[in-house]
RNA sequence: GGGUAGAUGGCGGAGUGGUCAAUCGCAGCAGACUGUAAAUCUGCCUCCUUCGGGAUACGGGGGUUCAAAUCCCUCUCUACCCA
């Protein structure tokens, strides 16, 4: 198959791939401590260069130390370049050839966002992979827009690669193009001469069904360079991660873990838990039996029930945990069936699992 | 014993003649969440429903009115004040 293990080395050391990055939008994983976030597997995560710019300042952070410092966490740092809030935050943004122009989301002040900005923020925050500045439409874009986010996307990319200056950063390149395979390897084929040491596929859990872009993964991912790291951004539901490692990706971020940890959310081998649902109010078992993590070692699935309940901040906490446990058990679990040769059974296992009803 | 103010859906609490099955909050039940404007959001929450509606309802009983949670009489109960 095409599922692949590898090493990705770094300024802050190596990643064992395929690997799943927790995002840490604004300088924290929400929830956890960085120690806790290192005690649950994970080797990298993500900070961002609109939220970090806005509040406290990539500067300020430049300043202290760096993200790395700034924040504690002394491993691998990868940085999203704001390309995401051209699609989140759409209704707060124009944008043009040059950049977007951003209205703050947090006082209406203008940001302006221009693939040379996003990089200087980011060797500001001084991650060890930045990514260029992209244009994300969304899945229902016409294509008229879709075109011109891809002709956008391409131009801000040689833009990001020029004004790169930072030794020890690597920058990644972002493929767009949508579920339409031939907008992507139009893309692709314009990135990949220019050389980054990575690329990644952004674009996809942007509305559209998940077959969708399960379809589209295997003939997106051969398009990017097999001797690079390939990264699926925003990506997603733990079958979703594995039919994407299937695919030949090595690399995914998504908030589904810690968002749906903080709303009582918890993913299991036997599919999601609604924690907050009424028959776990006196169900002494463990949110999964299973699972090694602080959480399920020692809390009940009512005890969980109650702190939801109560709106205490320790249940955030615990599912935010488990949930980032999981995640990272799973790709980690992953990359030893790939290297034992037997990962299309691992995954049928998995499915199965999850398609069973508890 | 006298006086005053009250009694509304699980709770709190609006409404004071028709647009009221009744604002809103809480509690309860369920659903959603994919490079984080999210410890958030949505729906349901009297009973029945083919989801279009239908049937009973604002302490009990009686009355006025085309029409009452809303006005009148009466009973019961509650809180506070005076004896």
């Amino acid at each position: 198959g095409a599922a692949r293990a590898g090493l990705l080395t770094t300024a802050h050391g190596t990643v064992e791939t395929p690997i799943f990055m927790p995002v840490g939008t604004q300088a924290t994983v929400k929830g956890l401590t960085p120690e806790m976030v290192r005690g649950v597997g994970a080797q990298i995560i993500l900070g961002n260069t609109y939220h970090l710019t806005l509040r406290p300042g990539d500067e300020l952070i430049r300043d202290l130390g760096g993200l790395h410092a700034f924040m504690n966490w002394p491993h691998p740092i990868l940085t999203d370049s704001g390309g995401f809030q051209v699609f989140s935050l759409a209704q707060k943004r124009k944008i043009t050839d040059h950049g977007a122009i951003f209205k703050s989301h947090l006082d209406g002040r203008e940001l302006e966002l221009t693939p040379e900005k996003a990089v200087e923020i980011q060797q500001n925050l001084g991650s060890d992979i930045a990514m260029v500045l992209d244009e994300c439409p969304p899945a229902d874009a016409p294509s008229g827009v879709m075109r011109n986010a891809i002709r956008r996307s391409i131009h801000w990319a040689e833009r990001c690669k020029a004004h790169h200056s930072h030794p020890t950063q690597a920058q990644f390149a972002i493929v767009q193009g949508g579920l339409n395979i031939d907008l992507r390897a139009e893309c692709a084929e314009a990135l990949i001469p220019m050389d980054f040491p990575g690329y990644a596929l952004g674009g996809f859990s942007v509305g559209e069904a998940p077959e969708a872009m399960h379809a589209a993964l295997p003939a997106c991912a051969a398009l990017l360079p097999s001797n690079k790291p390939r990264y699926l951004m925003g990506v997603g539901r733990p079958q979703d991660l594995l039919i994407a490692v299937a695919a030949g990706i090595d690399m995914f971020d998504c908030v589904m873990p810690t968002r749906s940890g903080r709303n009582a959310l918890a993913f299991t081998d036997t599919g999601p838990v609604k924690i907050r649902n009424a028959k776990h109010k006196r169900d002494p078992a463990p949110v999964m039996s299973d699972c090694d993590c602080q959480c399920c070692r020692n809390y009940s699935r009512a005890y969980l029930h109650h702190l939801f309940n109560a709106e205490e901040m320790l249940g955030p906490t615990l599912l935010s945990l488990h949930n980032l446990a999981y995640y990272l058990r799973l790709m980690r679990e992953a990359r030893s069936a790939i290297v034992e040769g037997r990962y299309g059974e691992y995954q049928l296992r998995c499915e199965a699992g999850w398609a069973s009803v508890e």
